[in-house]
DNA sequence: TCATATAACATGTATATACATTTTATATGG
DNA sequence: CCATATAAAATGTATATACATGTTATATGA
């Protein structure tokens, strides 16, 4: 059965349980890095401007944001626009964010020895390319 | 930033709605869908037996299963083994996978002609092949 | 045969995800 | 200026997911 919708979603499993374990040792799941990475970049960084950039639904980044905000590793604060909510990285959000990269270089070297560095460039732009579907 | 994590999650999020939304009208989601089909194939089916086939956590079979038992398109039966459980469609199960079906096939040609076969062929048999990292 | 190991499944807990809807603040038209 | 539309975020609800652990039934070795 070459289910594209069954294929995708295998492969997204299995490659967030390996990057999953990469970042276990700084408590950070493979979402909640990626959002760290995002707020970094765009700070500071509205919740919709979030969403946009990574593809996922306003709500979900609410969420996902509460938990780094609970656990200090992001501050809110409202925009100028006081309907705005401007995420930024904490001291600690900074320090958690500089100690999961190298773990995160790691992984991504890992896999893509994997796959071997053609596979991988054209998995990676034929992945990009699904976006182009919503 | 390309990393392989985001962009297989981001691809996965993007095509699950797509799949979702061609799925509605018979309220199925698509992991769902796929447990259906998983089962009818395998028939009757183990819930390690399908977790193995899926990659998926026995755990997390053992829940999904649950909700497709509750809405009465799947029985489950004790194995001669009592430890194992069975599952087979029920035939409304089987009405409702054969309702899904030409649905299914309306995403994947769209999907498909979108990509182009080529692209289709590849991005398939490189999901494929994150198998092998597991 | 019985104690113990192992296999199959279930439960507790936590995160991720999205749709429908609500709340609140800003924008806009009359 | 106020009523209404719209934009941003939050909430209610539901599914999907996995790890750690518990429960129960079978296998195995002394």
């Amino acid at each position: 059965m070459t289910c594209m919708g069954l294929h995708v979603r295998r492969a997204s499993r299995i490659m967030t349980q390996r990057y999953d374990a990469a970042f276990r040792s700084v408590g950070l799941a493979p979402t909640q890095f990626t959002l760290l990475v995002a707020i970094h970049l765009l700070e500071p960084a509205a919740i919709t401007q979030l969403a946009q950039e990574l593809f996922t639904d306003q709500t979900t980044i609410t969420r996902n944001i509460k938990l780094l905000e609970q656990r200090g590793l992001v501050a809110i604060n409202p925009g100028d626009d006081r309907r705005i909510k401007l995420a930024s990285l904490t001291v600690e959000g900074q320090a958690v964010l500089e100690q999961a990269l190298p773990l995160w270089e790691q992984v991504q070297t890992e896999v893509k020895q994997h796959f071997g560095e053609e596979k991988w460039q054209t998995l990676l732009s034929l992945l990009a390319e699904v976006k182009t579907l919503s």
